[in-house]
DNA sequence: ATAGGGTTAG
């Protein structure tokens, strides 16, 4: 960390406007730039506000930027909130820096008060922000509104642009729109990076086929541009959407040739890949190979351990990858839990999820508690896991999982009072759930009622539901 | 000058 002559600390009193005010703020800002440490920000912020500086628009830009890199976002919005002209730049760094901290929701909101200011208007990186902010959320009705303004933008024409609008696209599942707007970047020109979104669209929708005749055509069309880790990692992804291992086995000598299998990145999602199309030991074997882990390489092989039922294996790794200071996420967090609840360890999950905020500073969300409710439904405690979720606030799809493992629960253990109570709860959450409608209606029936049975499978018909019988009956 | 697009775990 560098330190402040002791000459600046008195030039608090200079008068405006000399050589020696506009030296120190050439300074400051000089300063500013340079680092990355809290500490030394704030103090630079300190002197900012002393010495007048923090009205000028590019000085109070930098300070957002710092605030937004140093994830200090509420200090990063009070910068802007005290600024007498913020422009765009300070508009869309406030909005990114949303987006860095996980708040897709005020990101957009940050939008919506920029449009009604009037003063600012949006540019692409704006635009880009903003779709990522949709995105995040999964949002396409919002995605679209904002698409419509961007084409009147006149903003459109323009690579990164319409990448960010195509992602945006896939991430909604809009496959058809996404694949319309790459069709139509054909004019003004792709990159690699508009070729993996789009890959990577029809990767994330199911649809592994056309991601990889799109990787085809890209290897054939394109002179210049060569695959690079994300557009392999997409690929494999790809594969493992299909569930071959033959499939995933050819990507991986397509990696190994290119000389990209021990890459962080690729290695992840072909260990994955190995985990999901049912080779446990290739998947460890690419593990073990990985030089330098991440919190994802970690996750994954926790999470294919759990799924295979090797549930203290899985929280040794869990338990190597805290020692080796990894810090674990939520996705982890969701692993370990897994973990414990594919292999009978009910008091062990108890206590990770009791734990984890403490211990490892994830906070548990509806997520989490699903996934405990299943495991103590799993194994008989099916009490517990009612009283458990009637404690959750959930959203309406996350509550439809959760509601569903205690169905699942209450049937396996023959609960008729647990399997009304979750069926009702699902139709409650007014989720596509016909499985809920047979479930209770059986329910009723198995009780004796069946006037309430009949009644429950005509509201399922009248509410279009009727079709999804033959499958729901199945599951 | 300061801000923007793609990837791997769920």
């Amino acid at each position: 960390m560098s330190v402040l002559p002791p000459r600046l600390l008195r030039l608090s009193f200079t008068p405006k406007n000399d050589f020696f005010h506009l030296k120190t703020k050439a300074f400051l800002v000089q300063k500013l730039s340079e680092t990355t440490d809290l500490f030394l920000t704030n103090l630079l912020h300190t002197l900012i506000l002393k010495l007048g500086f923090a009205t000028d628009t590019f000085t109070a830009n930098l300070l957002i930027n710092k605030y937004v890199k140093l994830r200090e976002i509420n200090t990063a919005r009070k910068v802007f909130d005290e600024m007498c002209e913020p422009n765009v730049v300070s508009w869309t760094s406030v909005i990114s820096g949303y987006n860095d901290t996980s708040q897709p929701q005020t990101a957009l909101s940050m939008f919506q008060e920029m449009h009604k200011a009037r003063s600012v208007s949006p540019n692409e990186f704006t635009f880009a922000s903003v779709f990522k902010a949709c995105s995040a959320l999964a949002e396409s009705r919002i995605g679209k509104n904002i698409h419509a303004r961007l084409e009147v933008s006149g903003l459109r024409s323009n690579t990164v642009m319409s990448s960010s609008l195509l992602d945006m696209y896939g991430k909604c599942n809009d496959v058809e729109t996404a694949r319309r707007v790459f069709d139509s970047m054909a004019s003004y020109g792709r990159n690699v990076v508009s070729w993996t979104s789009m890959i990577t669209a029809y990767a994330q929708n199911a649809r592994g086929h056309e991601a990889i005749e799109l990787f085809r055509s890209f290897n054939a069309a394109s002179t210049n541009d060569r695959p690079n880790q994300f557009m392999r990692a997409s690929v494999i992804s790809a594969c493992t959407s299909l569930g071959r291992l033959q499939w995933g086995k050819v990507s991986h000598g397509l990696v190994t040739r290119g000389g990209y299998e021990s890459n962080i990145v690729v290695a992840t999602s072909l260990l994955d890949m190995y985990a999901k199309c049912g080779s446990l030991s290739c998947a460890e074997k690419i593990f073990l190979r990985i030089r330098c882990h991440s919190v994802i390489s970690y996750t994954s092989m926790i999470m294919a351990k759990a799924k295979h039922g090797l549930g203290e294996p899985a929280i040794q790794l869990f338990d190597e990858m805290v020692s080796r200071r990894i810090k674990p996420n939520y996705v982890t967090l969701l692993g370990v839990l897994h973990a414990c609840g594919h292999s009978g360890l009910v008091n062990e999950g108890l206590g990770y999820l009791n734990s984890m905020k403490e211990k490892h500073g994830v906070v548990p969300d509806p997520r989490h508690y699903t996934c405990v409710v299943d495991m103590l439904g799993r194994f008989g405690r099916v009490d517990e896991a009612y009283e458990l979720a009637k404690t959750i606030e959930v959203g309406a799809e996350q509550g439809a999982l959760m509601w569903g493992a205690l169905l699942s629960a209450g049937r396996l253990h023959g609960r008729v009072d647990i399997v009304c109570e979750a069926s009702k709860r699902l139709i409650q959450s007014n989720q596509q759930v016909t499985s809920a409608y047979v479930a209770l209606s059986n329910a009723h029936a198995v009780a004796g009622g069946w006037e309430d049975s009949e009644s429950l499978r005509l509201e399922m018909k009248r509410g279009g539901n009727v079709k999804e019988r033959a499958y729901a009956q199945n599951a």
